[in-house]
RNA sequence: GCCGGAGUGGCGGAAUUGGCAGACGCGCUGGACUCAAAAUCCAGUGAGGGCAACCUCAUGAGGGUUCGAGCCCCUCCUCCGGCACCA
């Protein structure tokens, strides 16, 4: 009894109480409405986002890093002066609500509701900033309705398209995918799935319209992205520039075009190749003797699938088809085939083969005996077609190319283009990678997309005061096909236009649509009239800094620009780009064991290898901040941040001994009184020290984080401040010395709040802070604070640093000079040598250069 | 293959962008307190040499520019991420 006791009184000194502390301050900032947005326009605003998320029900410690940082960088702002937009909501539709609807026999909407609810109070707990009156959730309808509005107007602007198309199919999600959330020909969500391909008709959204624009702006507008994401998206958009060539079919006189990279190549050119999938094909060879073999050819690429047809070291394949081409520079017949290789979806499906300069078509005529023609000559040196080993991809000079021998390839590239253009021939073109977005889901949890089949006057939207088209409440789950369909209710409507029967579009949309354009319904969350205000937008757009994984490089950062220029477009919104900056964060790691490989070593967190911390238990054991330090403190944002239990315990030391000192000190750090001391008032050099410690550490906390998002040195210099703290040693009866440390204290508190906010407002009103911490101005910096008065100076002797003087801190180059050569240990090396220069770097170091 | 990153102590990572490499933290070693342990506090901690002042080596490897290079240039190696038969 009596231990307990004492074990109780030892606990209450030593250890922060952060289970009855952290609770108390996220209180007293909700009772205040701290994270309010505020409404005045005339000051500087800053709008801080981090990428919303899917409302599983718990954080997992990616999000504790995302939305940790993010906190960090809006309280920052906020003392900083600024008008903070930091916004909180939920991409809530999507697959795992529908499956657990499934399993449950359930309605979505209210597992995702409760899901909802939960991760709401852990963000809490976490003591996030968030302004929740602004929250959102995509899967209700006063935010979906805003979906199927745009997607109206985006098909009356022409942006909406619903054609028939080979499309990726995921047996899994039982839907179509975009070609974005097609990894490796498997599923985005499902590794070990291969996407089927299916000849459906689907809805699409013509993103290719912009991808001119979505390319030239990553330059031009984007310099604070990363450049691993603005890279991708380059690539994925994947322009090149070349030639439309048209051909001639010899048997049918049809024309053939084909694009090209490489007109300078056109007179190597020895046969052609097209897709299996051409349409043309099968006109082609009906009633040749060859039909059946090369339908079955054909049969056996397309049952192949993409995936293994895409797959690098797929053998090339194909067959002859019997028929002929013609090409436009020397009408030259060539034989066309079929190759494997071959996209339907790339250019026309279509390629005219120059085996000479082109590694595939190299590998393709050699394996089936088509010659191989060289025209082009690499500087200096013969190529010979009959000794080949490889193509020649590489520039060089013209030749066997008529009245283009002997120009420079580069130069014929543009020479070819204009002559086939001035024949008729052929014209300058530019191809993309990228294709429209497939954006219907065979699915039930995502936002119906607003349709309507008339059995008179066809595909009709639905009037946009019409909207929204709710999703019902009463769809039957776990059956076959699209749970919308067995709301017969709901399927059945009247055309608005002729009265007639109509059916209903039962199709959803992908829930990427729903993301797309959320940072703009934040700024004006409950418009019941439009999306969002026009003058809301523009009051806080662009997001200033935009916190996120990179897994979203391609996704849904391309989808989003895409819909900021099309909103714009539309005169929604004045603005080219939603981010004006980007901090992709790393992944959180820890060590486990791969039951597959046995292999022991640092992996993502994951349910399958079993290395997972669940935050939760973390902050019921050390506190949301111990929890948030050691993230941050860990490794720079965009890195992979490596967990340790060590370092996490370390946090927790630093957090405990800030707290001793609040409790061991604060009654004489109260009784010092406020006021901060200015440089002029000093007069010992160890409080010269702190002082400058203070205004140092404020220097590098606000460069470090407000400019650079460097959190792990921010705290370190926290630290440091800290450990100043710790050392000094306050003279007894002396005011300005208690009123030294007592400012030292409280301003450790004031640059902790952005990292550990509880506990700064615990120790700011301990040490007789008024009010809250968090509203406190953010401080600046003295240089004169900064000043010293002796320096030392690093003094090289051809490049090796031989030895330190102490000069004045304005000391000339002269001065210095002197000082250095008069040091002992100089003097070694430059003994008995002439000094042929002197470099002095002020306030640095000395170098002297000696023979 | 192409594009983008990154290689610094036993570990995570610093280095104000060309100026004293290793801040801060973890770990480790020694000491204090304790009957003891935990906790806490103090000191030390890149490697090698020296009693010491000091010296030598050291930022993936090799070259270069410079008074001076972790940082800039060239060649190469390794690892991570993305794309990959795109005509």
């Amino acid at each position: 009894m009596r231990d307990e006791f004492w074990r109780a009184v030892m606990a209450i000194e030593t250890f922060y109480p952060f289970e009855e502390v952290e609770p108390r301050w996220q209180r007293a900032w909700d009772e205040q409405g701290l994270w309010k947005t505020p409404a005045g326009a005339a000051r500087r605003k800053y709008y801080v986002l981090e990428q919303f998320p899917y409302p599983s029900g718990k954080l997992h410690m990616g999000h504790v890093r995302v939305y940790t940082i993010g906190d960090a960088i809006a309280r920052l702002r906020r003392m900083q002066g600024y008008d903070v937009l930091h916004p909180m909501g939920w991409d809530s539709f999507g697959l795992p609500a529908e499956n657990a609807a499934i399993k449950n026999d359930a309605q979505p909407a209210a597992w995702t509701e409760q899901c909802i609810a939960n991760m709401r109070e852990q963000f809490h707990r976490l003591g996030i900033s968030y302004d929740w009156e602004r929250e959102i959730s995509t899967c209700r309808d006063d935010y979906y309705r805003w979906n199927q509005w745009i997607f109206i107007r985006m098909w009356e602007q022409g942006l909406v398209e619903r054609r028939k198309a080979a499309v990726n199919w995921c047996p899994r999600c039982a839907t179509v995918l975009a070609n974005e959330q097609v990894i490796n020909g498997r599923c985005w969500r499902h590794e070990d799935t291969e996407v089927e391909i299916r000849p459906l008709e689907q809805w699409f959204l013509k993103i290719t319209d912009y991808a001119e624009e979505l390319l030239k702006d990553l330059e031009e507008k984007l310099g604070a992205w990363p450049n691993l994401v603005t890279a991708q998206q380059r690539n994925w958009i994947g322009r090149s520039e070349g030639a439309l060539v048209k051909f001639t079919v010899k048997e049918t006189g049809e024309e053939l075009p084909v694009f090209t990279t490489r007109p300078d190549t056109l007179f190597g050119v020895t046969f052609m190749s097209v897709a299996a999938e051409h349409p043309r094909v099968r006109e082609w060879i009906r009633g040749r003797e060859n039909e059946r073999e090369v339908q079955a050819f054909i049969n056996h690429v397309v049952m192949e699938g993409r995936a293994a047809r895409t797959d690098e070291a797929a053998e090339k394949k194909g067959i002859a088809l019997g028929i002929h081409a013609i090409n436009p520079v020397n009408e030259r017949e060539i034989p066309i085939y079929i190759a494997n290789f071959v996209l339907m979806e790339y250019g026309t499906g279509a390629v005219m083969a120059v085996p000479a300069h082109d590694q595939r078509d190299f590998e393709f005529a050699r394996k089936y005996g088509i010659p191989v023609e060289v025209v082009i000559q690499p500087e200096g040196k013969t190529l010979d077609a009959a000794c080949m080993e490889a193509a020649y991809v590489e520039p060089g000079v013209m030749t066997h190319s008529a009245q283009f021998d002997g120009l420079p390839s580069e130069q014929a590239k543009q020479e070819i283009t204009e002559w086939l253009a001035r024949q008729g021939k052929g014209e300058k073109t530019v191809q993309y990678r990228l294709r429209d977005w497939l954006i219907s889901r065979q699915r039930f949890w995502g936002t119906p997309i607003p349709f309507i089949y008339c059995e008179g006057c066809g595909l009709v939207p639905v009037p946009l005061e019409d909207l929204p088209v709710k999703l019902p409440e009463n769809a039957r789950f776990g059956g076959e096909g699209n749970p919308l369909a067995t709301v017969p209710e709901w399927l059945e409507v009247e055309c608005e236009r002729c009265g007639g029967k109509g059916r209903r579009e039962t199709d959803t949309m992908d829930t990427f649509f729903d993301s797309s354009w959320y940072y703009l319904r934040f700024t004006d969350p409950k418009n019941e009239r439009v999306p969002f205000d026009k003058a809301a937008a523009e009051s806080w757009m662009p997001v200033d800094i935009y916190v996120g994984g990179k897994e979203h490089a391609i996704l849904h950062l391309l989808y989003s620009r895409f819909f900021t220029k099309v909103l714009r477009d539309m005169g929604l919104v004045t603005l080219d780009e939603p981010f004006k900056q980007l901090l992709t964060q790393g992944m959180v790691l820890n060590t486990g064991t791969d039951p597959r490989t046995g292999e022991t070593k640092m992996f993502k967190m994951s349910k399958s290898i079993g290395n997972v911390i669940d935050p939760n238990q973390l902050i019921a054991e050390r506190g949301a901040d111990v929890a948030r330090l050691f993230i941050l403190f860990a490794s720079p944002p965009e890195k992979d941040l490596p967990w340790s239990e060590q370092g996490v315990e370390g946090m927790s030391r630093f957090v405990n001994r800030i707290w001793r000192h609040a409790q061991n000190h604060g009654e004489a750090l109260r009784a010092a009184g406020g006021g901060d001391v200015t440089p002029g008032e000093i007069t010992e050099e160890a409080d010269r020290a702190l002082l400058r410690m203070i205004h140092e550490a404020t220097r590098r906390v606000t460069h470090d984080v407000g400019e650079r998002f460097q959190f792990n040195t921010a705290i370190s210099a926290c630290m440091e401040l800290f450990n100043a703290i710790g050392d000094y040693a306050p003279r007894a009866g002396d005011a300005l010395s208690a009123r030294l440390w007592a400012m030292a204290t409280r301003r450790l508190a004031v640059l902790l709040t952005p990292f550990a906010p509880h506990l700064a407002e615990e120790l700011w009103q301990r040490v007789g802070g008024e009010g809250l911490v968090a509203q406190q101005a953010w401080p600046s910096w003295d240089e004169a604070a900064l000043r010293v008065e002796t320096i030392e100076i690093a003094v090289q002797v051809n490049g090796k640093v031989r030895g330190k003087v102490r000069v004045a801190a304005e000391a000339g180059e002269e001065a210095v000079r002197a000082a250095a050569l008069a040091d002992e240990t100089v003097q070694r090396f430059i003994d008995g040598k002439t000094i042929h220069k002197f470099v002095y770097v002020k306030g640095k170091l000395a170098s002297l250069v000696v023979k």
